[in-house]
DNA sequence: GCATCGACTGAACGATCATTCATGGGAATA
DNA sequence: TATTCCCATGAATGATCGTTCAGTCGATGC
């Protein structure tokens, strides 16, 4: 998917209360960035790249952020967000440790390939937040990562699950989800059917023998 | 592991027959480069920033490798070939499927765990190379593709294998090896552990009901 | 002991970067 | 219609980029 036009709001640099106008072109510099970031990376994106992308000369683009790293961080912070609301609603859908682990996998996979732009950004480019920003990024990724533990540990406490290490179990999970941003393409497999094998695969993986 | 100073030898631009000193230089240039591209991203890294941390001065770096991208064409080829000369020779250590699944996925877990800071240059930076040595090296990442797909096809018409989907059990294996390179670090759990979990978790799924 | 040559360097180049500044235009309100 | 002020702009700034150039240095061969 990517941004939704109504969670583009008032960020660092702009006024309170938006146009229209300053919104439309708000959400505007976010795909375009969020586009131009998930193709050449942050560092290889110019702000002229992502100006051109919006329509609008680079200077607009100041109007509205106060930096190139302010946009990385607003696209990370919604991404993330995205991403562990995902995993939870996967989790409160049952009370049965399959059921759930189904429905984590399934979801969670969905969101990487239909988000794949946006999570290309938000899984490869931490690297360039700046400490506060990251720092907060990195807590979101632990709340997504302690989602994925209580499922498994809760799995294994109810004698549905047995993986050969917890731990690594977690890894693999969040692996399988996460490495479709690397690979997925429009033109491939689709997110469907990519989800309810990785869903099969990974309910078999974490199964009792 | 990293670069091996025997794989060093003339690059592009320098003569055929280097001396002990330039073999050495080359080779402090290529870590240097592959340390920092894997911390920083290739855009994100400057070719001072290299010669730095080879101990020599910017131009230097001219002296031994035409240009910057040149330096991460190397380590990109170098990484590749490394990887799929690991996943060939698990796949000749048996004729049993299952075996060969598990050394595979095992060794491959392994190679990324120990080799994670090239390993995450050489799957994260592939698109900063330029058109030529991109094509190189997208060749050598479908051969890799190939002999997975040849070890799951060979187990499921052994009857060994019986996975939902052939070709997302194919981008599953390759997603928890590769994917190794972006969450491993030095401090947390040791490759043995990782390699050994992942051979488990990947018999499983892979194995008939 | 001297000449040679490969390895290396400091200074510099043009290009391009993120960002700022002074200013203009046009939509919304009165 | 007149006024206001947000949104947007072209031009410019200092910094930094990848790379080149004209040499220096030190080890090696004679």
């Amino acid at each position: 998917m990517s941004i939704d036009s109504d969670s583009v709001s008032p960020p660092g640099n702009a006024p309170s209360r938006g146009s229209r106008r300053a919104d439309d072109t708000r959400a505007r510099l976010l795909h375009a960035a969020e586009a131009t970031f998930s193709a050449k990376g942050f560092h290889g994106t110019t702000t002229r790249d992502i100006a051109r992308a919006a329509g609008i000369s680079p200077t607009a683009l100041y109007v509205h952020h106060s930096s190139k790293e302010e946009l990385l961080y607003l696209i990370s912070r919604t991404g993330h967000e995205q991403a562990l609301q995902v995993v939870r609603d996967a989790l409160r859908s049952s009370e049965d440790p399959v059921v759930r682990l189904r429905a984590m996998v399934h979801d969670f996979a969905m969101y990487h390939a239909r988000s794949h732009v946006m999570s290309r950004v938000v899984n490869y480019e931490l690297a360039a937040l700046s400490g506060d920003h990251l720092d907060e990024i990195l807590a979101i990724r632990r709340e997504i990562t302690e989602e994925m533990r209580s499922l498994v540990d809760g799995g294994i406490a109810a004698g549905a699950f047995d993986p050969p290490d917890r731990r690594l179990a977690v890894a693999a999970l969040i692996s399988l989800g996460v490495d479709i941003a690397r690979w997925y393409r429009d033109d491939g497999v689709p997110p469907e059917r990519i989800a309810d094998a990785y869903a099969a695969m990974a309910v078999r993986f974490m199964r009792p023998n």
